[in-house]
DNA sequence: GTCTATATATGGATAGAC
DNA sequence: GTCTATCCATATATAGAC
């Protein structure tokens, strides 16, 4: 197996075993185990945990926002925009569910979540979608970090309920009263 | 000191350990350290961490359900129960944020959020209101289940910030907007 | 009930052979 | 690059004096 291979081994036993069993909970051991190296070649690949844990994070990050990035168009109006970010989030998560729960994972976890490892980074998409919302005046009179927030906290949930019941991922009816929902927090009425 | 003084002290101590530095990364010497006491006066009180956890979701829960049961009256609207609960737990959140950030930790946790220190229990009052609108026929088309889980997120990123700007607590200007946004996600349009 | 001192286990991380 | 064996710090929990 040659270093990328290895490498890229470690990082989905980790990914797996950190979402399961959660960051303090799982032992370094038990990722070589999983991943089928020794301890010594784990520690030759990522030098230390949190240089793992930075490594998925910067991982998840980037595969979440190359999935997003795609499909906003600007001259799209406010709400179908919005709806783009909200839906593609949606999917996103149940195509990936480990990278999805692993950054609600960081951003939950104390004295993890104000390190350089939670920096969101990626939701600069929904921010640009809600500000723009805001100056055009079709969004609720409330301050634009909690209108993002809501919508990242309501994307989650909505994406937990899914990855519960995988086959309304594909029901369009759900996912209309889905957006529908995310639209009635965020939208002026 | 007594015994009940004591006992008090490390609930105190660990409830805000935990808090700030997560679960794992909180050691049973640094809550008896914090608490004052010495690391066997903590095990004399509490057998093992996972009982003093334990302990704390239960002082926790009881604390949240005695302020939320009150003030629901059954012949109201579903509408303004649903506010009654939603700014009840609202404003509970911004009176006990310690208490309120445990319960969160320990829903975010991995194999933390699936054992009996998790089971929701108080929550029952959101679900109550929820089932009602729903037979009423005024909430959204989507499960109930989700329904409580939207509330409960929304509930909780609303206190999430205005913990970080407690004069909200009292705007009523802002207390409208943030139930709006609720009651937009919630009720059918 | 509270303390100090300690047992026991386990964690992250390293050394050095191959 | 990968392995085995091991170091060292720290964690939970206990023992027994006061």
């Amino acid at each position: 197996m040659n270093a990328r291979a290895t490498r890229l081994a470690i990082l989905n036993a980790a990914r797996r075993l950190f979402v399961e069993q959660g960051l303090h909970g799982t032992t370094t051991a038990a990722v070589a185990r999983q991943a089928r190296v020794a301890v010594g070649t784990l520690f030759h690949h990522f030098p230390s945990k949190t240089v793992l844990l930075e490594a998925l994070a910067a991982d998840a990050r980037a595969h979440r926002d190359a999935h997003l990035g795609e499909g906003v168009d600007p001259r799209d109006p406010v709400a179908d925009q919005l709806r783009t970010v909200v839906v593609g989030h949606l999917r996103w998560s149940i195509a990936e569910p480990e990278r999805h729960r692993f950054l609600e994972l960081l951003g939950a976890t104390p004295n993890v979540a104000a390190s350089p490892l939670a920096a969101a980074g990626g939701d600069d998409v929904l921010l640009g979608v809600v500000e723009r919302g805001r100056r055009e005046g079709i969004l609720r009179d409330l301050p634009a970090d909690l209108l993002v927030a809501i919508g990242q906290r309501l994307g989650a949930t909505l994406a937990a309920h899914v990855s519960l019941h995988p086959e309304l991922a594909d029901d369009p009816a759900f996912l209309d009263q889905a957006f529908a929902a995310c639209w009635g927090a965020l939208g002026r009425d």
